[in-house]
RNA sequence: GGCGCGUUCGUCUAGGGGCCCAGGACGCCGGCCUCUCACGCCGGUAACACGGGUUCGAAUCCCGUACGCGCUACCA
């Protein structure tokens, strides 16, 4: 059996798209579950469209993501180069063989003669006439031309390309991974570009010749693709090349039904209702981590299959169980919510000691003094469940490092009642004699405080974090006392007692 | 318009003739826990696009219709 070798072949047009990011991740997965080589290959073919610094920035979230490439830019392989730019001689030569074998041929026609022919061509019946057998002969090409006006035309520096031939009444037939057997007609596929005026080859001569020449196994890539695989299943049968086995992945829409266009967000400036941001980089910079994005577009599209009803999947994981049969054929809707909760899960299931590596450097950015490793630690504890992304640590977690500077107006007003303040004063009374200070002492402490005062726990319980955090809601009263440390509750508590009444009225 | 692909709860999906008057997850709703919020736990809501076949029996197979999406470039 021949070794396992896939590849992600974006273009370096503009940012990256999540829809481009799955297809990496499931080239990735299904190469490294079978033991196989995952390489990627830039195609910036187009010279027109090609924006600096994608690719640059391609790499980067691929790093950034943990999809790992074995043969590529930056890390090399006996196969380069991996840029399509770079390979131009390459797609020449197999170009003048085409020509040579009469599977191709020159064509003259500028873009205007192209248009006057397509206006020309249109009708009811065919609203989109195509460059093929049934115009051919009427076009300037090295088909209807002697050969020596073909090479005065090229003497004479005349742009032209170079065409596949489409030969008429065949069809298509092959087997997708994940559709099935599906079927084309000649009669519906162009005599489609190959080299283009400016030398360069389309994507469809260079996908093909690149994948043969990196030995590309399987193909898997976008649905939008399927339609061109006649043109390609022409050349390898033209070139006598076995065609890689193919896959062609469902789209991934809109909430409402749409395609996910990068015109969305850059040309309307914010996003309209029932549109989602396709770029990849919008999620890492509002902080989403790299384990959830990579669990919720694995999931979009495939699922471990019957009796496996895990949801939660490291990378690793995923590799194990991927396999391209349990791939759906339908487009699937980006779905913010799952992942939002992706991302609470996997943030929650992390190692505190992890966490903690992780909020420091924020904490430290916004030169927030940070006690001791051991403090910052219990605080994460405490605090882990309610984290939904990392970045949110500071904001919920403030009181931990400075004393309240403002209480909540809706709690001062709901929780704070006339006989707080002795309340919070007679509490204080009490553990400041504490000489076993902690959650369950404390707790006791409270307890008696309210009996002893004919009152709920709650009577206290909520004016006395007030006091300490300036906030209504947050962990249990007793652990964030105990975690605070006696001398700043002492503190806070008396200095919620005295300034909390003035603010009430 | 042509060609291709697709269509199960709001969303992601399980299901490949009887196990399904359709299961799981997110969301939503209700409850429990409780000092609040979050977490967790328990329960609920909600779907086989439509119409014909085939069959003793169809979400599952076939045909048609509708709808959606893709392609229809010297873009990928």
């Amino acid at each position: 059996m021949k070794p396992t070798r896939v590849r992600f072949a974006p273009s370096p047009t503009g940012f990256v798209h999540i829809g481009s990011l799955r297809t990496a991740l499931y080239n990735h997965l299904f190469a490294k579950n079978r033991g196989g080589s995952f390489l990627l290959r830039i195609e910036d073919t187009d010279r027109t469209r090609f924006v600096e610094g994608a690719t640059e920035n391609l790499i980067n979230v691929l790093k950034w993501a943990g999809i790992s490439y074995d043969e590529g830019p930056g890390v090399g392989g006996d196969f380069g180069p991996y840029y399509q730019s770079q390979r131009s001689e390459i797609y020449r030569k197999y170009a003048r063989l085409l020509l040579s074998k009469g599977a191709a041929y020159m064509a003259f026609d500028t873009p205007e003669e192209l248009e006057k022919m397509r206006l020309a061509e249109k009708s009811a019946r065919d609203p989109a006439p195509r460059y093929n057998s049934a115009v051919r002969l009427k076009m300037r090409n090295s088909l209807v031309m002697t050969q020596a006006e073909v090479e005065t035309e090229i003497e004479k520096g005349s742009p032209y390309v170079i065409r596949l031939l489409v030969p008429e009444n065949r069809t298509f037939e092959f087997s997708d991974l994940i559709r099935g057997e599906v079927k084309f007609d000649s009669s519906h596929v162009d005599d489609q570009v190959l080299i283009k005026s400016d030398g360069y080859p389309t994507y469809h001569l260079a996908n093909v010749v690149d994948d043969h020449e990196m030995k590309i196994s399987h193909i898997i890539r976008g649905e939008e693709w399927l339609s061109s695989v006649p043109k390609h299943l022409l050349l390898y049968e033209y070139f006598g090349w076995q065609a890689p086995a193919m896959a062609h992945l469902p789209l991934i829409f809109n909430p409402d039904g749409t395609k996910m266009s990068k015109r969305d967000i850059q040309t309307l400036g914010e996003l309209p209702p029932g549109k989602v941001d396709p770029n990849v980089e919008t999620y890492i910079k509002r902080g989403y981590e790299k384990e959830a994005i990579l669990n919720y577009i694995a999931l979009l599209g495939w699922n471990p299959g019957e009796g496996d009803e895990r949801q939660i999947f490291s990378l690793d994981e995923l590799v194990k169980e991927f396999s391209l049969e349990r791939v759906n054929k339908s487009a699937a809707i980006f779905d913010i919510k799952k992942l939002d909760w992706l991302n609470s899960e996997h943030i929650s299931r992390r190692d505190t000691s992890v966490l903690v590596s992780q909020i420091k450097p924020q904490l430290l950015d916004k030169d927030v003094e940070i006690p001791s490793e051991k403090y910052l630690f219990q605080v994460v504890e405490l605090l882990k469940t309610r984290l939904h992304f990392l970045n949110e640590f500071l904001p919920i977690a403030g009181y931990f490092f400075a004393d309240p500077e403002e209480y909540e107006p809706d709690a001062v007003k709901k929780r704070w009642k006339d006989d707080s303040a002795k309340l919070v004063l007679e509490f204080c009374e009490q553990i400041s004699n504490l000489t076993d200070y902690n959650a369950g002492t404390i707790e006791e402490a409270l307890r008696m405080v309210a009996e002893r005062n004919n009152v709920g726990g709650g009577r206290i319980i909520h004016p006395a974090r007030l006091c300490v955090t300036g906030k209504s809601v947050g962990p249990g009263l007793f652990e964030i006392l105990e975690v605070l440390g006696k001398e700043t509750v002492l503190r806070r508590l008396k200095k919620g007692a005295e300034t909390i009444p003035t603010i009430k009225q």
